[in-house]
DNA sequence: GATCTTAACTTTGGATACAAAATCTGGTTC
DNA sequence: GAACCAGATTTTGTATCCAAAGTTAAGATC
């Protein structure tokens, strides 16, 4: 879309995230404009997105405040993920799977495979599970014939672990980090079994099953967006 | 919110809806601005939030044009309600259903009940069945302890049959709509005894059944909103 | 007559100005 | 000390202006 307004909501969408702007925190349009060096119509135009995803809430005459996302928001979120993706690997198990599609589950799995094949997990090889673990969700939601699903999910997607295929890693335990994604895939490949056989009840409960394994690490995820002192960034705001 | 940005957004959301405004027809700023006698400003808002409803398409630099609306758009949204529905159930069996939302819940099978004991189904009281069923569908959805589900439903929510308890009666066949209606209440009655028992399985598969329920009245929907001659005013807005 | 170029127009994004509504702050009164 | 009132300030909604980007159409050239 636009440059300025879209810069506006990457920034401090991005800001909200990484904990940079803490819950509670007050943001106005004046402000972010100063901030930003941008005039309050684009701005205006980020915060209202910003505010339909849910990130910070309208509090009428005052502004907005960040939103602060609990671990009970974030299984929330993959709760409403999970029944989406759900419907969605049924939906294309029932219409048939596009050969798009089927191109790039197969992708996904291969690209797996040979990462879990190794011997010793490689931490390089991280970030191209993950993008492969992307695909394979972003595939399945996207070409399951039914777009309303994922315009229903473009509401939470930017919520933390709700994104597509987001993984959240415990470095301080990498073999057994290793076991999991492997249960993972095979998981991925039951899905793509079972939607290549139109089999819609087996590939809705088996994604189903498989989204809502993220649930065991929200606490995880929360602790990595609000490590960094929070606390004392909330005085210093308050204060000002 | 505002005034004039609520009544743009209220109208032209109603004008498309009733089909006054074609799928197709262009729509600009400039131009529903000057319908509507206010500046671009408000209007800029308005089709923004008309966009990211689905209601219209934005064409980069040829300004919006109002989506069509098939039967298959229809069948897309109920699916997609219904997950929603079916989550939001479980979710609150699992969570216990709170004290007001049992009131909303009894409140509206109690209506319902006096509704269609009565020997003839009188039309006078169709609303208040509509109310009624709206009630119980809307406590569910907005009162289950996962606001999520709702925000992600908020999504799709304006489009024709995806609203919660909509209903689309069909008049020439009245004996059968009662014994269809009586068939939606007991469902009602089922789903509210099994989220009060904690029985989240059964509230959720019920549920999902009885959302699905208005599949088969897609048809009758799309044919009243483009009931009358949506082809000549497609002509007429194409020759301006 | 076809194609390329250019000029006018449309459309949108952004900046600024103004007014209304709401909130905050300070003082005054009881 | 608590409550209330009024002015100042903040915040927001709307209108208008300008510029940039894209679209359309007409005319020139081959």
């Amino acid at each position: 879309m636009s440059s300025s307004s879209q810069r506006v909501l990457a920034v401090v969408r991005r800001q909200i995230l990484n904990g940079e702007r803490v819950p509670g925190e007050k943001i106005t349009e004046v402000g972010i404009a100063a901030e930003m060096d941008v005039s309050r119509t684009p701005t205006r135009t980020a915060l209202a997105t910003l505010a339909a995803e849910g990130l910070i809430e309208k509090r009428s005459g005052r502004g907005f405040t960040v939103r602060s996302i609990s671990s009970s928001d974030v299984e929330k979120s993959i709760a409403v993920r999970a029944a989406l993706e759900a419907l969605a690997a049924r939906t294309m198990a029932e219409n048939g799977m596009p050969k798009s599609a089927e191109d790039a589950l197969l992708k996904s799995i291969a690209f797996t495979e040979r990462v879990l094949d190794a011997d010793e997990p490689d931490p390089d090889y991280m970030d191209g599970y993950q993008e492969a673990n992307i695909l394979f969700h972003e595939t399945i939601m996207y070409q399951c014939g039914n777009d309303l699903i994922a315009h229903a999910y473009e509401r939470i997607a930017m919520l933390p672990l709700a994104a597509l295929g987001s993984l959240a890693f415990d470095r301080t335990n990498p073999r057994r980090e290793l076991k999991r994604l492997t249960v993972g895939h095979s998981q991925h490949i039951i899905i793509f079994d079972a939607i290549k056989k139109r089999d819609a009840a087996r590939a809705e409960a088996m994604m189903r099953e498989h989204s809502h394994a993220t649930l065991n690490y929200a606490d995880l995820f929360v602790k990595r967006i609000y490590e960094t002192s929070s606390a004392d960034r909330l005085e210093a705001a308050a204060n000002e």
